[in-house]
DNA sequence: TGCAGACTGGGGGATCTGCCCCATGGTGCC
DNA sequence: GGCACCATGGGGCAGATCCCCCAGTCTGCA
């Protein structure tokens, strides 16, 4: 079983969390009883795919929110390269849609960086050994909130534009579409997230993490 | 200059980033000869106060984004208990209204997660000794950034109605005023912060750090 | 082959917004 | 006292919204 230390990449945009893993991967004895070799560290998106593609490691330790690509971007294209590699993620939301999409594109382990981190020490080793595990945490919110509703393309695009202020004649401008359509997919937004106007609509998204908020910041 | 250790708390609602820090200030020789010993921990704002007021330590390490309690609240609540605490945020939002309010309420050190520890490690000792230290991250987000404009009290309440989602007639029936009295601190509002309609007023908003956003998520 | 669903587009109308006009009080400041 | 500023409230109006109605095309699926 010990023919060799594992090996890992570390995604995160905080230095002071990739340090933290780091020492707790390196660590002997706390997660594998000689540490896992962290090869390289990443702090955004896409230089952690490029990374990925260049170690091929045992394991992947991803944030969600990072500049440039975020979660399930990363983890689809992770596994495009490497389909070896076992995504862990970690993350500090808890948005039902955010969840249930990482689950859905087959993380391996799923952790909340809020609670404490002995789950994340005891599981790792059996996810570096094939076995998957969302936690406790995760798992309550999969099965207690009701799935938020299926956005289409044409819906989500729009809501994108309307979370960055655009007015429909906007949007409409810039997906060379009719205003009256653009009308239409925003009336299916509302009706599907039960809001009535298009303050409420933000103040839903932001809510549900049916969007992306750290490009905002 | 050694006639005793450093003490610390660690504030932070991520116990990862708890853990990383942790191991960074106790690390003999990485930024004190012999460490700085942890006193305690705190996962969020109103415990954060409660171990500066039992504790009274040298250090309180501190981040912004925080259940109960954020960053401005804390830093001042511990200022109360105990003046001689240095208080060191560490954030990983650049908005200049957080920005600007924690420098004005006093901070004595202020870094980004999001840059390298290296200036973090270095400059807190000089911290400890009564030095101050704004990263410059900061400093340029405060001389570039021309400084958000004052907002006035009904102002700001009307803003975090909208921002909730209300309508024009739900914050007029809210607050006990007139529709027209609302509209006219919306308008206000706009022409201070340069926008033309809810939408914008909402993405500036957000990405202006004129409110919290940890409250809503 | 049919059929559901997404995307497209238009008509119409009640309501709300965005922004101009106006006025009345209160408060703080020189 | 005058002046600036805030909060209050009203009239009015162009334009945008919210939400009905309608219909065509295209794609994927049973």
């Amino acid at each position: 079983m010990n023919e060799q230390r594992y090996n890992a990449i570390i995604a995160d945009d905080h230095a002071i969390v990739r340090a933290g893993l780091k020492d707790a991967l390196e660590k002997p004895g706390l997660i594998e009883p000689d540490g896992i070799c962290v090869l390289a560290e990443a702090g955004d998106g896409l230089s952690a795919i490029a990374e990925v593609r260049k170690h091929r490691p045992d394991l992947l330790l991803l944030d969600v929110s990072m500049p440039m690509a975020g979660g399930v971007e990363v983890l689809v294209e992770a596994r495009r390269w490497s389909k070896e590699t076992r995504v862990v993620v970690l993350t500090g939301i808890s948005a039902v849609g955010l969840v249930s999409d990482l689950v859905e594109a087959g993380v391996d382990g799923l952790f909340s960086k809020a609670s404490d981190n002995s789950e994340f020490y005891r599981k790792l080793p059996g996810i570096l050994r094939g076995q998957r595990h969302i936690s406790e945490h995760f798992q309550k919110i999969l099965e207690e909130t009701p799935r938020p509703p299926v956005l289409t393309d044409r819906e989500r695009q729009t809501l994108n534009m309307i979370l960055s202020g655009r007015s429909n004649k906007e949007i409409a401008e810039g997906f060379g579409i009719s205003i009256k359509t653009v009308d239409k997919h925003r009336t299916s937004l509302m009706q599907k997230l039960k809001v009535h106007s298009v303050p409420q609509l933000i103040a839903r998204a932001l809510k549900e993490g049916l969007i992306d908020p750290s490009k905002e910041l």
